[in-house]
DNA sequence: GAATCACATAAGTCAATGCTTATCTGATCG
DNA sequence: CGATCAGATAAGCATTGACTTATGTGATTC
């Protein structure tokens, strides 16, 4: 699945989806605006995203919602934890930003 | 930049070296041992990652050796921090990830 | 129930990529 | 200086992958 999710982040237009969908839940007509491609092309993408587990999808009557889905978020943070021990310089502002996060 | 790191990170066998690497620094016969693939391969899977800043390199003599190129990770985890908030149970781990660190 | 809309799937094309063998470069050592 | 070793580059091949147009499916609306 690691495999997976690196694979479809390889892709630039599917990291703009993917970052795209992170500002807020929407449908694939909506993601597709500004894409300059072709709708079944948005289709691909979202099945290979999703497919990664990176995003998940709600049905909506004739439409179908799609956000980004933790699981996915959480499998990279893993992945990423492995090599932290290297960006020392960093700790630092994360440590602030988590405790911004407690007010 | 962020282009070349994921295109870089998509290929297992690149995975394989990068986190081979992250170990400890070693050069490019070391690296190859165990992974099954000819010399060239090894040569073109470290000039990407090069390419990418997630290794670097150092002359030794006759040998090179390679290590992780921690603009590389800080690369990964500026991106990484734009999704973070889609991590909320992790938030608890990590604190006390950067607790155990001060220690 | 026929037309339309949102999205998925099929099929084909072209570029990119990962691998191989063969060869080159540049440093070490007899 | 000739042989050898570490590694890079060249060239060719097979596979993957991102895109297109065309068509299918299932829900909505008149």
């Amino acid at each position: 699945m690691e495999d997976d999710i690196f694979k479809a982040l390889a892709d630039p237009t599917r990291r703009a989806l993917f970052a795209k969908l992170a500002t807020g839940a929407r449908n694939a007509t909506a993601l597709r605006e500004g894409m300059g491609i072709s709708q079944p092309a948005v289709s691909q993408h979202i099945a290979v995203l999703r497919g990664a587990g990176l995003i998940r999808e709600e049905r909506a009557g004739r439409f179908v919602n799609y956000s980004v889905d933790p699981r996915g978020i959480e499998a990279i943070g893993r992945w990423f934890a492995r090599y932290r021990a290297f960006w020392p310089d960093r700790i630092d502002d994360l440590r602030k930003l988590l405790g911004e996060m407690d007010q």
